[in-house]
DNA sequence: AAGCAACTTTGACCCAGATCAAGCGCGAAC
DNA sequence: GTTCGCGCTTGATCTGGGTCAAAGTTGCTT
């Protein structure tokens, strides 16, 4: 899997590589110096669990480096993820004690935190914060709802070519690679982790994977290594419009 | 289905029956007062559509009465319910020209509208606003999460538990009604559009809902009133816990 | 280098829910 | 009061994806 470039000094927000992505884009100097003063980086290795669902959080932040599940948990152990967290994404609730679901860390992490109380203080007081936030929180809310069409009423085949079409999207804006004719990137989740973003069994992630290779749709190197050799022909196969969908 | 009272004077935020809830819930008399500078209320029959995917929109704003959906629909008419709007919920997203969504009447409506211009220039010179909305959205995109769970997870049965719960208890806050042992309601929606907030098939709906009446879990006067005797035992036939769930 | 453990693939079979197809009940229109 | 139409129920049958089972890969450990 490819490698994201080391911080230089992880300690610097000038250095930082979500700095115009994440909650705080668009503060200005004076703002994180502020933040800075409540910061702190964190790192979780692959397969840790951030926070677990229902324990008190004392940070929020965002995600600097790696992957992140939010996942539910039913009793009987039948499991939901209901988000993935990429690089700029931010985790926590402020304003709300406990998380509602478990976060765990796909690939090695790193978390840029906020100690929770100064930064609920801090969003009351500058409106840059807030308004950044809003503005990310209806994005996700946006990509959840597109999420509940996906679950609710598409096939195995289409859940699996929205899942693919989405990361390779994602994948190539993050990299500045254009997200048109062939993509190539490797998978950051394994068949359960997939199964559990939609709704399936990892047998039929596995099975609808091995038909989208053998149909042409997709090219396999190894099992995490996806090549997408014409991106309007996954996404019809996903059921999307061909023209990118909704979001940008 | 019982009335909702009928507003005093309609256009006077002090008589506004979702005044304390809705994104105005903190504003000042000062703050209302311009809020009423930019405001207008319009009224939808039962099936208009308010907003359709895609078009522009010229406002934002609350439901004051009734109900409204929001639904995404596939090329081949596949059709997913992703949101469920009850009094005091927020329609529209600033900063955003079109809607992703249908916004549909689903009962007779009453919007107290916005003009989106203003609202967002509103929005950032007045941070209660965008703090209050950033709350409510915060709220939904939880209820988008515990909608995942249920479109992924759970079962038919567990489905229609699951939203008759919900009704249930928003039913119950609401009318200041405690939400336990008996509870009594009307539901606002057909069983075609259960079953598109639940990914199923309205035969499937209806067959479920007649199981969960044949076991005793709730009783059905007409096809639309319902009594539930234990509140408990709905829940539990919804996978949940028993304890109330996550959300207040 | 052998062995193990985690992940993945593939096959055989089954079942929950979809699909197709009749009818029922009730309010509105004539 | 009859008819129409819409929302709903119920039955018969079909099927996509789940379940259970076995074996193949890959890479790590000792």
């Amino acid at each position: 899997m490819l490698k994201e470039p080391l911080l230089k000094d992880p300690h610097n927000c000038a250095d930082c590589p979500i700095r115009h992505r994440a909650v705080c884009a668009r503060c200005d100097t004076d703002e994180l110096e502020q933040l800075d003063a409540i910061k702190y980086y964190r790192s979780f290795e692959a397969g840790q669990t951030v926070v677990w669902s229902g324990d008190p959080m004392e940070f929020v932040g965002s995600v600097v480096s790696g992957i992140a599940t939010l996942t539910q948990t039913m009793e009987d152990g039948r499991t939901q993820m209901v988000g993935l967290l990429l690089p700029s994404d931010f985790v926590g609730r402020p304003g709300r004690e406990g998380s509602a679901y478990d976060v765990v860390a796909t690939t090695d992490l790193v978390m840029c935190c906020f100690r929770k109380k100064p930064f609920e203080k801090m969003m009351m007081e500058t409106p840059h914060i807030a308004q950044r936030l809003l503005e990310m929180t209806l994005d996700e809310l946006d990509a959840a709802r597109e999420w509940m069409l996906v679950l609710g009423r598409k096939t195995a085949r289409e859940k699996i070519a929205s899942l693919l079409s989405i990361i390779a999207r994602r994948d190539a804006t993050l990299h500045l690679r254009p997200a048109e004719g062939q993509v190539v990137f490797d998978l950051p989740l394994t068949r359960e982790a997939m199964a559990d973003y939609l709704g399936l069994t990892l047998e039929t992630v596995s099975r609808q994977i091995s038909a989208l290779k053998r149909d042409g749709v997709i090219q396999l190197e190894g099992k995490r290594h996806v090549t997408v050799p014409d991106l309007d022909r996954l996404m019809e196969e996903a059921g999307d419009d061909a023209d990118g969908g909704v979001f940008a």
